[in-house]
DNA sequence: CAATATACATCAGACATTTATATACCTCAG
DNA sequence: CTGAGGTATATAAATGTCTGATGTATATTG
């Protein structure tokens, strides 16, 4: 059933995940970073989080998320305000404006999408469905010690990075 | 059989696939784009490209793939060649080095991907590596009329986008 | 052979991301 | 209640990468 072999299997779903996502996201046209769509949704689904929640979530640095914060607040999509249980905090929350860009692009994103996927049997469809679910499992797996007092080796190293 | 509305669909494939991407490739230590890794496994796989055809694969501008190459031709992973057929392509080849940080880079994304899988059912398994071939194809049916002679609208539009 | 199209390189400008550091706040031992 | 140390976020500086515009060489066509 595999025509990859093991070792490969990581590394392919990496590269397809990543080059679907991209050519998918630009057919859209959106001009925003992916990243920002994903904060969006979180927002959405998980409701108002922490800027470092955010950053641990999509693994970027805390000041990066500052970053794509801070534009979001500039476009209206999102909006700071302190933790009233902690004032060092700031919870972000969706906006309508942000919701609204929200569906704006899952509306583009179908559009796009939907007639190549169309082509495909429902077993297909069922398949990818599952992906993303397993996809997301996935993910979170790979996040460093997230899960609370985990106990495991608190992972002293540096970590390098990437992009 | 869907939790997701069908507009929220492609939405949550662009979603998690890019997230999974950043977080799996991430924990390689790769310091690397993401891009660099798919256009070395395209060399690998498809065999020597030439530059354009590699930007159109990618959905990257062709300045864009001209300074990913030199990158990679700067680390000694590709080799630049002219096309003997046409003095003004470039024809892009994997080297020895190449091959090497591909098997390196599948190796250390198997190491820290593949644990989280062995938690998965043999189902679960099967189910993302049909999704590995079913996003590789959606991809391509994404890409702007890149088989030949199509003959069909020429897309006039600007098409902006984004990252 | 001249006009136009193609393939790639180069350049300038814009952004995004990282590391290092600063600031404000919280917790808690003493 | 005070001060040391930790935490949450902001800011700064450096780096890297993308896009759009443009240049150069080659190919194609009438």
């Amino acid at each position: 059933m595999s025509a990859t072999p093991p070792d490969q299997f990581a590394a392919r779903l990496i590269a397809q995940g990543s080059r679907f996502a991209r050519i998918a996201s630009r057919a859209t046209g959106s001009s925003r970073p992916l990243v920002a769509m994903r904060v969006l949704a979180t927002l959405q689904f998980d409701g108002p989080q922490r800027i470092g929640q955010l950053a641990a979530h999509e693994r970027f640095t805390q000041p990066a998320m500052t970053a794509t914060i801070n534009r979001l607040e500039a476009d209206g999509l999102v909006t700071r305000t302190t933790d009233p249980s902690d004032a060092r905090a700031v919870v972000v929350t969706l906006t309508e404006a942000g919701l609204a860009e929200m569906t704006a692009f899952r509306a583009k994103a179908a559009a796009h999408v939907l007639p190549a996927m169309e082509r495909l049997g429902a077993d297909d469809l069922a398949v990818l469905a599952r992906a993303a679910d397993l996809l997301e499992k996935l993910a979170d797996d790979c996040l460093p010690a997230s899960p609370r007092r985990v106990g495991a080796a608190p992972t002293p190293s540096k970590e390098s990075d990437d992009h």
